[in-house]
DNA sequence: ATGAGATCCTTGACATCTAAAGTAAATTCA
DNA sequence: TGAATTTACTTTAGATGTCAAGGATCTCAT
């Protein structure tokens, strides 16, 4: 038994998506097979940041969304493109404002809004980590060809369109 | 503006994904793409599942995983299968047996361990809740044809194994 | 202008979640 | 045997997450 434990699953390949057998039907099985996945490597990255930069993932998320928005985004934005709820927007900025990584701006055109860019340190601190994580994520799909990942990219935009469409045909007809 | 609102992000499919351009590799871009579907679909379940029948998605899961064990699941197995730590399941097993769904027996073969199984309320309040679940999830899915679906679920098992493999030999061989 | 309603953000209550430390039972091995 | 280690689970502290309510600002039709 030369096998090191770093949590309390990993060692176990396991999970929900692997017991699912032939009775139940094909989209809930690819589902419960992508979320085993998202699992497996979100987890894994949670833990490269935690254990290297001292970082939960998303704090991680939140820098990375600013990265590219050097003008800053609301927190409204935020919101939309983590796909988290406001007040949890606004405890992970509250954090990240504390430790000094990004800074809270008036909004020019909107007085109720706030421009949220990453500070200098910020920007240091997210540039140490990007590279690393981006190769955390490339070791992890490393055994699939570039045709595969391809392949993969394209179904998943047709199952977002799909799954978004289906989101918007139900709350979005109301009155 | 006929656009009713029934969560704070739901009304616009910008997200992570959407922002990444060509600059990025193809992992991450894949990466982000899959972590943008898994949180569409997730949050549409949950949210499906606390309106219509006022229940959480990690108690839905944590149940999901019982059904198929008649004879009951350690925690333990429960740890593995869900991919969440044991300090987790612990707290959401313990809610679940306040609410008479499930219920915590000692094992015969193990001293320190417990045999979650449903109760016969449990078996009816998920049975209730199964069929619509997986409704959801199809309608979700309803753009993608079986050939499609096919091939999304062996590219996840590719992954899925690649991932596996890269996060053992990591924390593997260490001495 | 002005008041109703929408939008932006925060707050508060509570449910998950992790990581690490703690307890108790089982296993290993000299 | 019996001490050291491992395993199974719980507990604790702290971070993240939802949801609903509330305050402030903006929009717009009147």
């Amino acid at each position: 038994m030369t096998k090191a434990k770093a949590s309390e699953w990993e060692d176990l390949p396991l999970d929900a998506e692997t017991r699912v057998t032939s009775d139940h039907h094909q989209s809930l099985r690819v589902w419960l097979r992508m979320l085993a996945c998202t699992n497996l490597i979100g987890n894994h990255v949670r833990q490269k940041l935690q254990a290297q930069f001292g970082i939960t993932l998303p704090r991680f998320d939140l820098m990375a969304q600013l990265e590219r928005a050097p003008e800053g985004l609301k927190m409204g934005e935020l919101t939309r493109r983590l796909m988290v709820t406001g007040g949890n927007v606004t405890g992970i900025t509250d954090m990240l404002e504390e430790e000094g990584l990004v800074a809270r701006g008036t909004d020019p055109e909107d007085q109720r809004a706030f421009r949220v860019r990453l500070t200098k340190a910020g920007k240091q601190q997210f540039q140490r980590m990007a590279s690393e994580h981006e190769r955390w994520v490339v070791d992890l799909f490393d055994d699939l060809t570039v045709k595969q990942k391809t392949l993969l990219a394209e179904l998943l935009t047709a199952l977002k369109r799909s799954a978004t469409r289906h989101r918007l045909a139900q709350s979005g007809p109301r009155s």
